[in-house]
DNA sequence: TTGGAAACTTTTGAATACCAAATAACGCAT
DNA sequence: ATGCGTTATTTGGTATTCAAAAGTTTCCAA
């Protein structure tokens, strides 16, 4: 399915559109409650309607939009709730893939690319936001996992994963490395049940510093009325 | 996201044509590994090819087909591997959804449609399989959680239930309405803990219950070599 | 001025026709 | 049989068109 992966060499056309919707979702310039105009899109992204009507529907399911038949598609706007909910679902999945990520290291898998990643979030590139890095390193573990069900479940988790990041202030995600480093070196060391109880309290722990801030920068509520078009007049 | 409810009237084209091949992979019309030839289908479901390929993103995600760029779309073939993979989910993600079900009664929410369902798959309807009426029931907690993300994930988990159920002998479901009993009224007496226990243990049972025969009956391996064309020769 | 109905415009959902490029199938020579 | 070159198919994608539904505007009347 769509990796959020920025454009795969390997991927249909449709899949680079709904990564670039995804990016101008996240990154604000749709901000939400937008209506998505299909001519104007398409013609902005340099595609024809099709790969952008394929787009939609995977946009969808994953909860950055919604569509009213006969209507259009409109922005989903990121509440409050929502984070909270993207907290429920990560602090059930990512304990079982940590503990699949260490017995799979148990019965003999390669932790390398794991800390490879690890490293990198350390280390990071200078441009680059700490959310993306972190984000990579969960999906990482979910790899090592190597279970085919989790890895979609973790897919479209992972799309407000990063849209709940991008709207968290830096400074939250201070202690956060050497959480990781405990985690990582759990899997690594093939200790199933220290990993999954280490994922739960690292999510348990993000969850508590997060939302004490997000609750008075998100709204409550979708919208008060009037969906506005593309751009906001600014 | 795409219910899989049966045809619901309020529903765009391709949704309907995405139940259709959701329905024809379950019972068996399109085998594993069948090759899902974009002309030909559309023409039996007596639709164009836009709404057909706008659904087939859809069963790609829910991962009842994959489709490899320029060379098209394939059925999944349900291996023992994918039923493990249906219980590892179930286990965790329904107990959460029975807790959330029951502090929603706890607070004051009407379990008066979940009762009802346990009623209808008590007395049943003579034509349908049992195993619809169960995944209805599960469907009905998820809705009374009232969590969107938890309904999306779980809509995705849902088709692969469906499946799974398909493959199960009925008999193996025998004692499962008194264990849908004891669930139901868990939630409907606001006792989230005591919910979120018994639906693990539901889980637990299924699983304990119907992979010993399933293994018998699913191929270990996607497929030999050489995917045969959409109907098998026979 | 305000309310509401009628006419107009836009947009979606969907079909059709068409094309280039990649793959699969075929036939032919070895 | 096996390997190679040549056709056929099929996919991924574009452009164009159309009916029907939604949204907007206009205009008239109270």
């Amino acid at each position: 399915m769509a990796n959020p992966e920025p454009s795969e060499p390997e991927a249909g056309l449709s899949e680079r559109v709904a990564e670039a919707l995804r990016e101008r979702i996240i990154s604000g310039r749709l901000p939400g409650g937008s209506k998505l105009n299909e001519r104007e899109l398409s013609a902005e992204l340099d595609v024809s309607r099709i790969p952008l009507r394929e787009a939609l529907p995977l946009l969808e399911a994953e909860g950055f939009i919604h569509s009213e038949v006969r209507r259009g598609s409109f922005v989903h706007t990121f509440t409050l709730r929502d984070a909270v909910e993207v907290f429920d679902l990560r602090l059930r999945l990512e304990p079982f893939a940590a503990q699949c990520a260490a017995l799979r290291v148990a019965g003999g898998a390669s932790a390398e690319d794991l800390l490879a990643s690890l490293e990198y979030a350390r280390t990071g590139v200078p441009g680059e936001q700490a959310s993306g890095r972190n984000s990579d390193l969960h999906e990482e573990i979910v790899r090592l996992a190597d279970h085919d069900l989790l890895r979609r479940l973790s897919s479209l988790l992972n799309g407000r994963v990063r849209w709940l990041f991008r709207l968290t202030p830096e400074r939250d995600t201070h202690g956060m490395w050497e959480e990781h480093a405990e985690l990582v070196h759990a899997i690594a060391e093939g200790r199933p049940a220290l990993a999954e109880a280490l994922a739960g309290a690292h999510v348990e722990r993000g969850r508590h510093a997060s939302l004490p801030h997000l609750s008075g920068r998100l709204p409550s509520e979708p919208v008060p009325r009037r969906a506005r078009k593309t751009r906001s007049p600014a």
